[in-house]
DNA sequence: GTGAATGCAAAACCTTTGCAACTGG
DNA sequence: CCAGTTGCAAAGGTTTTGCATTCAC
């Protein structure tokens, strides 16, 4: 499911440099926490997985490095619902399924042709760097 | 641009008492502010809209309108970036344009069958209630 | 060495809650 | 009358900020 042209660790000292910023382990460390487990945490959550193996970082540094991947374009930063925001380090043009019962969000795939379609909505004169879209409902019941 | 059919206060009397809800003036004075200025205002927002009005309304009330509202499903609460949820008693299907210059957000008819297409990349077993769709980008200048 | 990044604590911000007083049906 | 709603103040959860210390380059 990855893709292992964009989305590796290694990419990271890369783009850190390439914009003039540093290459901390606590920037790593809280990549790979993002790379390792696709669930679209909170950075509070994330501050609990990357706690054991770096016990001395604080979450105001977690905030940081995740704003940090954010400006770099290596991490998408969500928000669909009131609470805390969300990180997701997919890359790909995906849409997101927000299961109301669970609270767990999927990635869903997004052809190019639905993108298209999407973007023909806007009126001329607008140009959109992003578009997000977000189902909310229920998942199956496997 | 309105819908006359829908979207007025004499609906919300009607939806209250058939939802078993009291038809208080502070919903009222709410829900015309989100009809009357429709730019996605924040809860605090609509606060300083009806205070003129209605001096002694307090914020808490404002909060508890705004979910009564939505909960009746005549206003939408968006939440496309961190900060104040917004709310929108537009009810058409529609999706949203944020101009990441000025702030503002703008509403974007979708045609029945860009909802159709949307929905198609949903897999068998995943129903959606609702879909959100934001742009972020820039917005003409007039 | 030096500016950027971290860690900590406090502050800021948005929203919810508890509860007494009020009010719409 | 009386459960639902309001207003107020205090608490709660999330994020940001200030500042001294540390670290990457």
């Amino acid at each position: 499911m990855r893709n292992d042209t964009t989305d590796h660790p290694a990419n990271l000292a890369e783009r850190l440099t390439r914009s003039g910023l540093r290459n901390t382990p606590q920037r790593e460390v809280v990549y790979r926490a993002l790379l390792d487990k696709r669930d679209h945490p909170t950075a509070d959550e994330v501050y609990g997985r990357v706690r054991p193996e770096m016990p001395s970082i604080s979450l105001a540094t977690v905030y940081n490095c995740l704003e940090t991947l954010v400006q770099c374009d290596l991490v998408r930063q969500v928000n669909f619902e009131r609470g805390p925001s969300r990180y997701c380090a997919n890359l790909q043009p995906h849409a997101h399924f927000h299961d109301e019962k669970t609270g767990a969000t999927y990635d869903l795939d997004l052809p190019p042709d639905v993108i298209e379609r999407i973007r023909s909505v806007l009126p001329p004169g607008y140009s959109a760097k992003t578009v997000e879209i977000t189902f909310h409902g229920q998942s199956p019941t496997p």
